[in-house]
RNA sequence: CUACAAAUCCGCGCUAUCGCUGGGGCUCAAUGCCCGAGAGGAAAGUCCGGACAGCAUAGUGCAAUGCACCACCUAACGGGUGGGUAUGCGGUAACGCAUAACAGCAAGUGCCACAGAAAAUAACCGCCCUGCAAAGGGUAAGGGUGAAAAUGUGCGGUAAGAGCGCACGGUAAGAGCAGGCAACUGUCUUUACGGGUAAACCUUGCGUGCUGAAAUGCCCAAUAGGCAAGCGAUUAAGGGCGGCACGUCCGAUGCUUGCGGGUAGGCAGAUACAGUUGUACAGUGAUGUACCGCGUAGAUAAAUGAUAGCGGCACUCCGGCAACGGAGGGUACAAAAUCCGGCUUACAGGGUUUGUAGUUUA
RNA sequence: AGUUCUAUGGUGUAAAGGUAGCACAACUGAUUUUGGUUCAGUUAGUCUUGGUUCGAAUCCAGGUAGAACUA
């Protein structure tokens, strides 16, 4: 689908997991693990051909981080990382395959940048494992 | 110059790489490319007031609820400005500064623990009179309790005393005069003086219709069901008309089209106005008027960012008489969600103005 | 976005404006060979900051934390 010498690190809305049905859907079929501060919630679906191999959405509780700034700071965080990331992950998916993901912010100190980017890194070397475990099952 | 207080303003900058959300242009259109825009003084808390929208609505009262010295400002306000009064602090005083839910307890009802004789029409000790005494009567000076004890001082008066009388005061209410738009102040006079509490119920005066953008209006995919028309099917079940038959009407299922309600979703509401820089004028001031300019976020699982480097800024330590140099950690509070005016709360650091105090120089 | 309510020892709860109680828990001592039970005692609190009042857990205002509701 896409080659790998013109990857461009971009996120539009339109790569956002933003209707309310599918996010309903993912939180109750979906599979999820964590990997520390992060809690990832993830399901594979049909996809139509014009659509982007991934939908990913960030959130931050308000139980565990109270002031609006810090949610959007970390929310920020998050998406930089899987934003700069998220290529890796597509091979592991067939080409009639869509993923639908969901970070969730479940530590309680501020974090910085780096670890954030370290524990995206994991939890998509673990994704690509599951899709390909998954893929080579089915098939 | 330093310190403190008040008011007011600002509240990190630049570069590189990779991005995000609207707007405009190129493009048939999408993608893409180019241009330009993109958090705050509190955006916060949601404590008040409006705009706006829907519903309700003759008028008046009750209930509920809010506010409360006066005048002004304002679209409006529980906000602001100016004034008055009270209290506190400083000062010999004049006065200055700060604070105030600042109507009414002289409308009614309630409450005032403990202590104390008594907490509201007071009498324990005391004082005085009568009496041998017991007791009875008068009194509110003095004592003591308490947060609060019945107007203070002096003289007269009396058995002892007492606003019982008088003089000078204090507080409150009323009338007159003078000043002020008014609150109120000054003066004079009359009357009263048996507490406090309304942030106790309450009374008086003034005000408030209810609900909030998840309001409200509009467009409408798929699926299911509804209605209408057409086609197809009709020796089919069943029902109506009928005594029965024929007949006729309705009717199940299938397809197509249209209509209406309306879900997911989308659009409007929704960003050009009670806007604002500057100047002039009016006003003590809040503010208003006029002119010239400015255009300044619009997301919706929610954009305005991430990383790196350089530089500001104040602080600490070291070296140095100083200029300065080196190192270190720090660079706040906080994120629009329909919009606006206030209030309250949070805030690293810095600038300006005014006032007070101190020091130095001229 | 809006609305309503709550906060009392470690926990659960009382208290017409007048000394903040009760139960469980914790600790100490006694009883017991020891533990438990029982008995006696101790510690510990009105979310926070102001105001009204002679006096505030209570009344009023600002803040903090928490809970519920409106689809």
């Amino acid at each position: 689908m896409e080659s790998s010498n013109i990857q461009r690190f971009t996120l539009p809305s339109t790569e956002r997991l933003k209707l309310r049905k599918q996010i309903e859907t993912l939180f109750q079929t979906g599979e999820a693990f964590s990997v520390y501060p992060l809690r990832v919630i993830y399901c594979i679906t049909p996809r139509e051909t014009a659509s982007t191999p991934s939908l990913a959405g960030f959130s931050v509780p308000k139980k565990k981080m109270k002031l609006a700034v810090q949610r959007n700071r970390i929310k920020r965080l998050i998406r930089e990382s899987w934003r700069v990331q998220k290529h890796d992950l597509a091979p592991a998916l067939l080409p009639d395959q869509q993923i639908h993901l969901f970070f969730i912010f479940t530590g309680k100190d501020m974090p910085v940048h780096a670890d954030i980017y370290k524990s995206v890194q994991k939890a998509i070397a673990t994704l690509r494992k599951k899709c390909v475990q998954t893929n080579e099952h089915t098939s």
